[in-house]
Order: structure tokens, then sequence, then C-alpha cells
DNA sequence: GATAAATAAGATGCTTTTTGTCTTATATCC
DNA sequence: GGATATAAGACAAAAAGCATCTTATTTATC
């Protein structure tokens, strides 16, 4: 019941790209290495949050990545899910076999609320909102 | 961001507990049948829960497993929880070095928030009330 | 005390997921 | 065409998950 690490570099990366200027065509490596994530890894989220339209990816020699759209139109869910796969929290939500009566399933109930509320306070969280309060893997030159 | 399979089987067991007769001393094989759990594996996860303090497990040749507790007084957390660890959602609120600014962080805080209204909810929902409601691996031969 | 019926506990193994890395190819700028 | 990027697929190590196997122990009953 964690966010895998995959995930937290995901929401690394999208902090990094949302406190440049906008527009801004950023380095991979760079990115990896202000927020620490494995470089070749990151090619691989990177491929992930550019299939969910959160991130444009720019090849050649001044390539790189820049946010696909507004950091105030990026939640924490958006890119949570872009790598994880959408959150179900357990299988009987996810998978009508492993429960045989849903609707009526007073577990099933307590799980989908949990779920709820989950993916409502994780989509309230904007990017634009994050980087203007602050967080701890702040850019070293940043000086807002 | 899931359940396992361990925990599921968890709140299994306790459904199937917590509908039969207040007291009563169950075979273990009776709730991995009736509930679909393997039973070597139940074992397992019932020690866990005997640790934890929700379940008693009575040895011997008419032994087997008794909740501790009146199911009133279990949550859908306390179960989970006595299975998988404490809930965290993500590694950043769980281990103080992967977070170098944690109060202050705002990403941290998002989670924090996630983290506390989902054992909220998990927490409000008690096994006597899920077996009220009625749920999907209702005993066969229940005639409440 | 012996026997039968239960659980305990530790070792073991298989599978899947996670977390990467390696290599080769491709795209773009100059 | 060379330099500098990323793309993409294969591969692999490590961890987690999901059990099972075996041997031991406990308890009720005869």
């Amino acid at each position: 019941m964690r966010l895998t690490r995959a995930g937290e570099y995901g929401v690394r990366c999208i902090l990094y790209l949302a406190a440049c200027p906008r527009g801004a065509v950023v380095k991979k490596k760079e990115v990896a290495l202000n927020m620490e994530i494995p470089d070749q890894f990151l090619s691989k989220i990177a491929q992930q949050l550019a299939v969910a339209g959160i991130v444009e990816i720019i090849q050649g020699s001044k390539g790189g990545l820049r946010l696909a759209r507004d950091a105030k139109d990026v939640s924490l869910l958006d890119v949570v899910e872009a790598i994880t796969g959408e959150i179900f929290l357990n299988d009987c939500v996810s998978d009508p076999n492993s429960c045989r009566n849903q609707p009526t399933c007073s577990v099933h109930r307590v799980w989908s609320k949990a779920r709820m509320q989950l993916r409502e306070t994780l989509g309230l969280a904007t990017f634009a909102g994050l980087v203007e309060e602050g967080h701890c893997l702040q850019k070293k030159d940043d000086r807002a």
C-alpha cells in the first residue's frame, strides 16, 4: 500500500519541470541529477509521462523534457496514475471476479470510499501549488 | 498501492469470525474453506492477528480461532495494519531520511493528508457494522 | 499415558513486481 | 557528418508476495 519508487521519481520529475521557466526544455540529465533519479530509469518514467500527455519529449541535440500543459493543470494524481496505473487500493474494486456481489458488499463500499477520497486529495494537489508552497527537493539554484 | 492478498485474507478471516456466534471457537480449516483462504497461509495470518490482539488462537484438539475482542471494536484498519504494517502510502512520510525537510514540504503534506483520510475511513469501519450490512463472501449456512 | 485432532514455527521455493542497467538505434542541431 | 540528445528493447538483480512442506507442540479424550 505504498507509492512505488518509480511513482516517486515521476513526482520529482514534474516537480522539477514545474519549477523551471514555463515552456523551457530541460535536459533529462539535469532533472536526474538534481532530483536524484537514476538517469536511464528516468527515461522510462518520462516516456510514461509522455504517453499520459503530461510531458513532451524533445529529441535531438537540444532535446529534453518539457511540461505538455501548465503546471496548474497537472495534479499529483495525474502523475502517480500515469506511472503506476489507476489507483484501486484493493482487488475487490478492480477485479469484478474477485467480488461476487459488489454493490451490496459492505467491505467493498468502504474501500470504494477510501479510494475516492484518496484520488480526490491527490487530484486537488496541482504542481503549480506544490512548487509555490515549496518542497524538500528544491532546486539548488532556485531563488524564487 | 494495493492491499496485499494476505491483507485481504485477514479481512475475510475476521469477517467470518465476526459473523459467528460471539465467543465461539472456530476451526482454522472451517474459516479457510468458507472464505477461500489457503489453509497454511491462514496460519501465518492468524498469528499476526493474534500478535495484534485481534484474535485468540486456541491450541489442541478443540482448538481454533476466536475474536479477542468484540467485533464492534475491531476496524478494517486494525486488521489491515496488523497484517501489512502501518499504512504510509509513500516513503517520504515513513522514512525521515528520504525527505530532507518534511514539515515544510508541500508534497509531503498532501500525502500526509491522504494517509490520514485513508486511515480514518478504514478505522471507522467496524466488523460489527460490516457483517450487519452484508458482504460478498457471506457464509453459505448463514441465516441471520 | 496413548491417541487423535488441532495449531506453531521454521525452512524452503516459486512467482511476480520492482528497480534498475546495457546495448543499439534514432533524431536533431550545427 | 559529427556531436549531443533521447528511444526502445533485452536483460538482470533484488525484493516482495504468496504460498507450501515438514516437523514439533499443545490439548481433549479415552
